[in-house]
DNA sequence: AAGTTCCCCTGTTAGC
DNA sequence: TGCTAACAGGGGAACT
């Protein structure tokens, strides 16, 4: 479940340690990962190039490469990317780099429903069916109160469905989407079409205010996610709503139940609404 | 057309 | 105890 903070804490991670490393050798064990590419092609395009820059676009990793092709990553469920000085191959690990400085970096995906896509540049990159569709990104400028007031107007949708629609606004998925119904005091099931200007502000702000508060604590490690095998966040001791038993506000026993085919917590007296 | 459901997959857990 | 079934979910496809 990684989401916006935790592909940043990713990225983070990413750019400290494989920049600018020639790639000499790349293994594939699960070639279904590699969508617009066959693997034996995408060994050729990148073996004797490097990483130079790695960012993200939405929950996608797009890591720039030095004839400036662009591999871009997403991670969906249990991707992890490990930076390692061992070649030692785990379960599940399926794609391993190998450096000129003789240290790695592996992709690890238990679930094996991540992706990977290669591209010539960063513009036909952002051009792709997969990134041109992406709504804005939450620390933007442009995502505020009159941006999310003319979408949430058009829509019928729960308003926890609508945070996890990436053509909205990218980077929330279902932890932070419950955080934010929660943070705002809004019933999640409230229709999207009847949510106030002043609601819209306020999701807007709430929104920034905990994606940052999460990249600031390397972001939330749950189940089986951590953003390398070296690491963990800790922004799981600050939910104040998912996977609670108690409202932490009013003491009520949280709400389980599924909306739209995900898990949803909320408490039904401090999230009011219909 | 927009909204909803199903599916991909495997590790974990609940239930018998 | 040991098996099976249900569950978790991001995003795309296939539905309504």
């Amino acid at each position: 479940m990684p989401e916006l903070p935790e592909v940043q804490v990713v990225i983070n991670y990413l750019n400290k340690n494989i920049l600018n490393k020639e790639i000499t050798h790349v293994d594939i064990y699960l070639t279904k990962l590699f969508k617009n590419i066959k693997p034996v092609d995408f060994i050729k395009k990148v073996v004797g190039l490097s990483f130079i820059e790695i960012k993200r676009r939405g929950k996608y990793l797009l890591f720039k490469l030095s004839n400036n092709s662009i591999m871009v990553s997403h991670l969906r469920m249990e991707g992890k990317y490990n930076y390692d000085t061992q070649v030692d191959k785990q379960k599940h690990d399926h794609v391993i780099f190998t450096f000129n400085d003789h240290t790695f970096l592996k992709y690890n995906d238990s679930r094996q429903f991540g992706t990977i896509n290669f591209y010539k540049n960063e513009e036909i990159a952002l051009k792709s069916k997969e990134l041109a569709k992406l709504g804005l990104e939450p620390f933007s400028e442009e995502f505020n109160a009159n941006y999310l007031y003319n979408l949430t107007k058009k829509s019928s949708k729960l308003i926890k469905t609508f945070l996890l629609d990436q053509t909205k606004v990218v980077g929330i998925g279902n932890i932070y989407a419950n955080e934010i119904c929660f943070a705002c005091k809004i019933y999640p099931k409230t229709r999207a079409n009847l949510l106030t200007k002043k609601q819209c502000e306020l999701i807007v702000k709430e929104t920034k205010r905990i994606l940052h508060e999460s990249v600031k604590h390397n972001g939330t490690t749950i189940h089986t996610f951590s953003f390398s095998k070296w690491d963990i966040g800790n922004y799981q001791d600050k939910l104040k709503v998912h996977e609670q038993k108690k409202c932490q506000l009013c003491g009520n026993k949280i709400i389980y139940e599924k909306i739209n085919g995900r898990g949803t917590y909320y408490c039904k007296h401090c999230q009011k609404g219909k």
